[in-house]
DNA sequence: TTGAATAGTTACTTTTTGTAACTTAGTGCC
DNA sequence: GGCACTAAGTTACAAAAAGTAACTATTCAA
C-alpha cells in the first residue's frame, strides 16, 4: 500500500458526505433559514424580516423543499385569520452544530475584514 | 426591555453571519474544493479526479474565485510541462473545522438515510 | 504519428434566483 | 361602507449561475 492511499480515501469519502449536505442545504437562504428556526419557531412574515435579502417567492420554495426533507415542519394554527408557524423538527436541530460553526467562522471573517 | 429582544438580536447577528459566509463560499462546489485542500495540496487534474461532479468549467471558476478571496493559492510549477498546484492558505486553513463539521453531519445523515 | 494527459476555455442550454406585482382573506379605522 | 394594512403566499418575466460538451495548446510516451 501507498503512503498517500489512505488520505486520499479519507479525502474522498469526505467530499461525498459534503456533497450530500450541500445538496440538502443547496442555495444561499436554507442554512441562514435553519439557523433562524433554531432560535426559535417563526412565522413566514418573521422569516421575511429576520433571513434580510430572502424575497417571499425564495422563502416559501426553501421552506417547502426544508420541509419535504422532514428538517423543519409547517404548523397551521387555526386562528383568525389563520397563521402558519414553521419549526425545527428533532432532526433538522442536528444541524445547530454545523448552523453555530458556520456562524462562527463568520463572526471572525467580519472582524478580520472589517476591523474589529 | 422585552423577553424577546436579546434572542432575536442574537439570531438576526447570527443570519448576518452566515450570509457572509454564504456568499463567500456560494455554490455547492467550494466546500468540497475547499476540504480538498485542506488534506493536501493537489493539481487541477487531480482536484477534477476528487470533487465529483465538477466539471472543468465551474472547478476553474470555483478556483479563481476562492483564490480572489485568498483561501486558497495557485501556484505555478516550472516543470515540463507545466503543471499547476493549488493549496489552501493559512487563512483558508481556518475553514477546516467548518469543513468537518458539515463532513460529519453528511456521514450520519448518510448512515441514517441508507440505513447503516 | 497516434494517443493520452495537463490546464484550461468557449459556445450553447438548462436551471436557479431575483424583481415586482398580484391574490385572498381578515382587521382596524373613520 | 371604503381604505389601508397584515398575513401567507403565487405569478410572470428578467437576470444570473450552473451544466454539457467540444475545443485549444503543449508535452510526453508507445
Amino acid at each position: 500500500m501507498e503512503k498517500g492511499m489512505d488520505i486520499m480515501k479519507e479525502c474522498s469519502h469526505t467530499i461525498l458526505a459534503i456533497n450530500d449536505v450541500m445538496d440538502l442545504l443547496s442555495g444561499k437562504w436554507k442554512v441562514s433559514i435553519i439557523a433562524c428556526l433554531c432560535f426559535k419557531k417563526m412565522r413566514y412574515s418573521e422569516l421575511l424580516r429576520e433571513v434580510k435579502g430572502i424575497s417571499g417567492r425564495m422563502l416559501s420554495r426553501e421552506l417547502k423543499e426544508l420541509e419535504i426533507h422532514q428538517l423543519i415542519k409547517r404548523v397551521v394554527l387555526e386562528t383568525q385569520p389563520v397563521t402558519v408557524e414553521y419549526e425545527i423538527t428533532e432532526y433538522g436541530s442536528t444541524l445547530k452544530n454545523l448552523t453555530t460553526t458556520i456562524a462562527e467562522w463568520g463572526f471572525s471573517h467580519r472582524k478580520k475584514i472589517i476591523g474589529k
